[in-house]
DNA sequence: CATGAATGAGTCTTCATTCAT
DNA sequence: CATGAATGAAGACTCATTCAT
């Protein structure tokens, strides 16, 4: 009808084409969540078309899970070493503090990956499987040791004790999301980290000093 | 074609009629998760047609609010009061072994209820939301209590606290729905409330003596 | 825009419904084969949409296998019984006959039956399987008759024969449903079944007489 | 970006290039059939990209039609001399056998001229028509010739005869690619042979040995 | 000139919702 | 009133073909 700018079809290196999808992706799915991200949508802001997704991922929830994989990595590729000679308090705030931020950057996909990849049948084989256990590892394989040590008491499955921590931060950083009060992401790390560490205490173990950061 | 009174489908009373109709979605709820409950299903185990559950409920969304709603009512209605002259300690166990026992029930309502309803926008405006915040206020008004009286230190926030509970009882609850680890609602709540109690408790208060139910 | 004839929203009895759809399909496949059967023009046709054909059948394999049998019953429901006292020759011509003049009046199921289906991997479990197999051994059933009581050879298999008789039948169809030359179903079903009987006939065995119709 | 020498893609002469896509395409159409060829995996197996294959060829039903040809001229191609001095019996027998085992050898490519091409509305006018033609053409003036020198009998066309030479050829190979039953071409070869000449020899007519090989 | 990224018109399938009977 | 046949707007995914580089 008029001289509109020529639709010039877009063209781009393979690897830049797929971090732009996954980055639309990735902000599709902290909008929407898992369910109603589109793949017209997702091709709709790259300004691409839907069959140009398919040339480089084989399904939708490839892509979603190729998104969460990345995100992981990311959260994952930061020091892996615990800060040398510090104590079971401070080693445990420092996850949680991470595990906070993380989740309070992309929540949706956190919610992704902990609600729809975990049931995905074939979840135990993917990629991301191994990742998340990482992640979630490094906090057990701290409370294990604290148990063992005689730091902590045994009275509390580990298992148990994972669940609050992530359970916590996630309520936390919903709650947060949707608006209801306010939310440092210091004072959570201080306050999960406060109760699990004096509630699990061994009587007469001692008491590492807490910093009572954000107090 | 004749006078037959073969007409055995019942002519239900409306109230017994929406009744059967939310009793059945809540067993389609907890079959499949909200996702995946398709109206024509309902209406098939009902043994009704399609168009009479739009008679009662404007749309799907309305029919799963108001099952939730009916869920958390049933939650809410057992014994409001606490215990007489139960401590702290007692009060809290009660109300996560409650929340724990609730949940492993009828996960997928609950997961309805905490990860779709709560992000509808007139989410605040639904009965659900009164009822929802009826039934976590009894926890923070205990945490609040055990705050004031100087059972509890002040230095978490008792919405942290909150978080950690709940969370911990939905990550446990799912972890064990995905068939990850054992499962024991009594063992669990005494957990929950070691940690927080323990976590919380002002030094020099008097400790109440933790039953170890299920050690 | 204008007063079209206001669209009226048709409404049929399902069985009236579904064989529309059949009939509907049935043409459609006779006209472009499986591959090119298209449920978007199958709706168009019936004057529906696409919806209404998944509301009777789950897919578009369904319908077109349903399609199938339907037209293999209507082989099958005819005269199962030979005619008493009919001898080798003359069940032979019938059955050939038979074969010609419905895989002549529907081609193009046929080739969908013995092409498509049959790759099928379940193909063994469906009804189909065995209403084609019924209807092939009736062939199979007179010629192995014809061998077991001395009347045609045993030098050639009872496979290789029904093959000739069967592959004889369809191409001869198809050539003249492509307009090569021309085609009378009794003139075919003589041939056929002269080269077949004489063929076999084991030497000194009594000639039954050629009714030689047709020539 | 510089000046590697890397590209080992070889630059093939457009003959070659030819030869390579059809050969790929021939191997495909093998293995899936016709309407499972898909044209990024031609190029996949060549090396090439997409696009090239359209530099050579128009369309990918060209490109089949191309390869259906280059198939018969190979068919064709080989001792289009009967051996001097053979009987009506011997030659009709090697014509069979040629014909088995090249179904037999590429029986999806003889299914795609057989029902694909075949029923293109510009069959006639492609170079496959003529090639097809003069394959049938040896049968059917094999066939012409035994009618005219009153080897045969002249009560079944000639065109059905050779609808049920080709069908029962076809038949076989497929039900034995089906994986239904054992196929030995030479007994098959010798089984229609035998049944054709029998069938059709003119009583009285000089008998030619039947060499039952295979027997 | 070959490339290969991109297209876009399909193709089957699903399901909440409507409305004529 | 209740019914249930029908809808239609999506949705995921496919693939022969094109064209800017």
């Amino acid at each position: 009808m008029s001289s509109e700018p020529v639709r010039t079809r877009s063209r781009l290196a393979p690897d830049e084409r797929i971090s732009e999808i996954m980055a639309v992706t990735r902000q599709l799915l902290s909008e929407k969540g898992y369910q109603n991200v589109v793949t017209a949508e997702v091709a709709d802001r790259c300004g691409i078309s839907e069959g140009t997704i398919y040339k480089y991922f084989d399904s939708k929830r490839e892509l979603l899970a190729r998104v969460a994989e990345e995100w992981f990595e990311e959260i994952l590729g930061t020091d892996e070493s615990p800060p040398p000679g510090a104590g079971i308090r401070e080693r445990l705030r420092q996850l949680v503090w991470k595990g906070l931020s993380f989740i309070r950057q992309e929540p949706s996909l956190s919610r992704f990956v902990l609600m729809e990849l975990r049931s995905d049948p074939s979840y135990r084989t993917m990629r991301i499987y191994e990742l998340n256990r990482r992640f979630t590892a490094r906090i057990s394989d701290l409370l294990e040791e604290a148990v063992s040590t005689g730091v902590f008491r045994a009275d509390v499955s580990v298992r148990l004790l994972r669940d609050m921590i992530f359970g916590g931060i996630e309520h936390r950083t919903w709650a947060y999301l949707r608006g209801e009060g306010d939310f440092s992401v210091d004072e959570a790390a201080d306050g999960i980290t406060n109760v699990i560490y004096r509630g699990m205490l061994m009587p007469g173990a001692a008491n590492e000093d807490a910093p009572q950061r954000g107090a």
